[in-house]
DNA sequence: CGAACCTTTGACGCAAATCAACTCGCGTGG
DNA sequence: CCACGCGAGTTGATTTGCGTCAAAGGTTCG
């Protein structure tokens, strides 16, 4: 019986180190485990941990969408990140002792925990697993620092074009696309709370991108005709989504991609 | 000759890190070799790095004020943060390729240059040190998601008086401010940048402020008459900034503030 | 003492908020 | 099976916060 092959991953966050450097079969072992410890599942609209709270925990999302958000006293909401498949939660969150904004699962969603202790031994073991997060941390800084240019510079059109162009993008990148088309469950209400818009104007807004057919969403689907025309639209540079594999020195021997393609 | 007082240094990473969990004596000087290594200096207004050049050390802001920013393909211009005297420009960047954003001075401006080894080495000596590294890089996260809320939710007076509120409080917890006064020498086009706003909307606004007395500026002085008010009239919660002292449980044995005060 | 840069002021226009119905699909229960 | 409620999306009328344009003061510095 052959050795399993170390092909594409269905595990989401092996699929999204990879873009960063090639993990050896060992890396991939070790990331497994750490996704396997404990498993948490919430339904939609519950909260994963509130502010105040203290985290004692790396969270990673397994399956389903969630976000961080949170508001003023007068109750306006702010999304101020969004977390897909295979995302996680603050590494070493639990340097600070109590948390200044709210998780929330947008669908329903499954989490794995990780503990401090099992991922300090995980990295110290797989060095190259440090680094991938690290660059998946940096990723997450640069997400947010795109979104500040969104919110203080874009219009309303341009935000929620570049926030779809985003989605796909990032999704593609887990594996979670098919062809032009990927799972798109958010409402407008939360597209509102990301973009700073009121429900209303989100609404319009997507009247004119179907009109110029930009994006088509449909039971929960989104289907982007021309993504460079998207891009176009939304004046979106995919250099702060660091994906052109810039870890690339970092490879593992065994990994995929690094041999000639076997099937 | 009595012993140098390991009183509260006018390092001002050393004055930061120690709102975190105090440093030893040791930590202190590994810090201060950090910060001596080499030092770069810049004019008001050149760039410290520029977006699609590669990261190679991590910086220090010994002195001086600057930003990261970015902009759109038409001129469009945003800020993402704001450096003071003794923040970090991104622990670790250099797992990315590629600057995804430029770093510009504002103000003069003196840098350390820390390379991978002398960090690497400094941190695998001092774990209490990385360990308030840490706190500060999920400090700049946390900053940057206020800002989005800034940017998503609040009015122009609430976003202006919410920066002035946060620059005081980051210089006061940096040894920097005075009383109820710290310098300040933004004009009020890069607090329209960081904003999100027209410089001829600031200068209203600015207006509505000095006309309720929140907060006044001369001469590149900021005085904040009652910063209870101020921080009410921008719906400033300080949790964000994590400044009670959260790690103390790491506090060195040998850190003043442990033992009675001396003076 | 003049030039560059910053700030202020006024007039006008527009993008997006607000308020208020109204529709549509969907699940639930009487 | 229909009534009902509810969440999500749509539409129109109106208001408003902020941008834009243009010009005039103020400040700072070579």
């Amino acid at each position: 019986m052959p050795v399993a092959p170390a092909s594409p991953s269905n595990n989401p966050l092996i699929r999204r180190l990879d873009n960063y450097a090639r993990l050896s079969a060992e890396d991939r072992a070790a990331v497994q485990r750490l996704c396997a410890e404990k498993v948490q599942r919430f339904a939609a609209k519950d909260d994963v941990i509130r502010e105040g709270e203290e985290p004692r925990v790396i969270r990673l999302v397994v399956d389903g969408w969630a976000c961080r958000y949170k508001h003023l006293e007068d109750g306006r909401r702010q999304v101020v990140g969004l977390f897909l498949p295979g995302d996680l939660c603050d590494l070493n969150v639990f340097v600070l002792r109590e948390m200044d904004h709210f998780v929330g699962a947008i669908t329903a969603l499954t989490l794995a925990q990780i503990t401090r202790d099992a991922f300090e031994e995980a990295t110290l073991a797989h060095p190259r697993l440090l680094q991938s997060l690290w660059w998946d941390s940096l990723v997450t800084m640069a997400i947010q620092r795109e979104w500040l240019l969104n919110l203080g510079s874009r219009t309303a059109f341009e935000r929620i074009t570049h926030l779809l162009c985003e989605i796909f993008l990032r999704l593609r990148a887990a594996g979670r696309a098919r062809g032009q088309s990927c799972e798109f469950p958010l409402t407008q209400a939360i597209i509102a709370d990301i973009a700073g818009l009121s429900t209303v104007h989100v609404s319009r807004t997507f009247q004119a991108i179907r009109d110029e057919r930009l994006v088509e969403i449909r039971n929960r689907v989104m289907t982007i005709p021309d993504i460079d025309a998207l891009m176009a639209a939304s004046l979106f540079n995919p250099n702060y989504l660091h994906l052109s594999h810039e870890g690339r020195h970092l490879d593992a021997n065994d990994a995929p991609g690094d041999v000639a393609p076997t099937v």
